[in-house]
DNA sequence: CGTATAAATGTTATGTTATAACATATCAAT
DNA sequence: ATTGATATGTTATAACATAACATTTATACG
């Protein structure tokens, strides 16, 4: 689970994903602008969700978005190449932990610090439940809420 | 997946889930008041996932209700007693196929007739996959969106 | 270079989903 | 009949999201 929930560098983890993202965009002839890099920057903060109008609001703050189709747009593009991923039960987005390859992640929600983590191995189990019925799976959602293994031992975290 | 895509006689199938839930307020306690049975029988009408407002508005047909909170108190009724189900991936509702214990579902949309189908066979997987890293879940959400083998073999249903 | 064209951004307006807060009515038990 | 809990009625607004169109910026190619 490259855990999330645990302490860690936060810095160098978010310095990480993004030097990912920059490379993957070099390499796929996709144009990392400066509102789609400051919205990744801003999910990158912490390991948490943020509706899409909390990142509008940080945009706004640095003077680089301020009007709901913007922050939408930036959010599109990064889930569209799987630099982020939206929270459907949350109505909201959180940056992918490992952005270099396609995936269909398993989101794992804590309630009490709400970080939300991520694993890949959710990807074939569609394919394999929906196949005992006939059912072709394109896209498969995941998302787990309940609490992380910090949160049970201690009482909060950030 | 007691095939909801597959043609059945649909009347008698609504007739027995409402019948199953009737019998389940009772047993529990539950008030299955008007506006709320009506509700369960728009959603039985079809296997479709139906807004909020678009139970609203067949409730208002009726007369029963008219406005938004009269229709998410009933649907979050059904919701908290499991006899319908939240489709996050649409923001919609649909009836439960089989309302007599409690599960979590995994829930299959077809893109093409819109209908969506539910197995139950989802409930330890979460906790299995979480369980390797410590998390705790208390509550999961599977939704896959594909196209059933009806709409694959022919090209449309109902 | 310059111009065509595609991509991204800026803007207005509105559509869609959901809930907070408080008033009133109904039910169920004593 | 009174009480306390549950459900319904109502107002207002919060929160999430997109359609449609104008303008600007990047890139490709003669």
């Amino acid at each position: 689970m490259q855990n999330v929930f645990a302490p860690h560098d936060h810095a160098s983890c978010a310095q990480s994903a993004l030097t990912t993202v920059e490379r993957a965009c070099v390499e796929r002839g996709l144009r990392l602008t400066l509102i789609r890099k400051r919205t990744l920057e801003i999910l990158l903060e912490g390991h948490h969700a943020l509706g899409a109008y909390d990142v509008l609001q940080k945009l706004s703050d640095d003077g680089l978005a301020d009007k709901p189709p913007m922050a939408y747009r930036a959010l599109n593009f990064l889930v569209e190449h799987g630099f982020a991923h939206r929270v459907e039960r949350l109505n909201a987005y959180v940056a992918c932990a490992h952005p270099d390859a396609e995936h269909t992640p398993a989101l794992w929600i804590c309630k009490d610090c709400h970080k939300v983590a991520e694993t890949a191995q959710a990807a074939e189990l569609g394919q394999r439940l929906g196949q005992d019925d006939g059912f072709s799976v394109n896209t498969l959602t995941i998302e787990a809420e309940g609490s992380c293994q910090q949160c049970r031992g201690e009482s909060s975290d950030d």
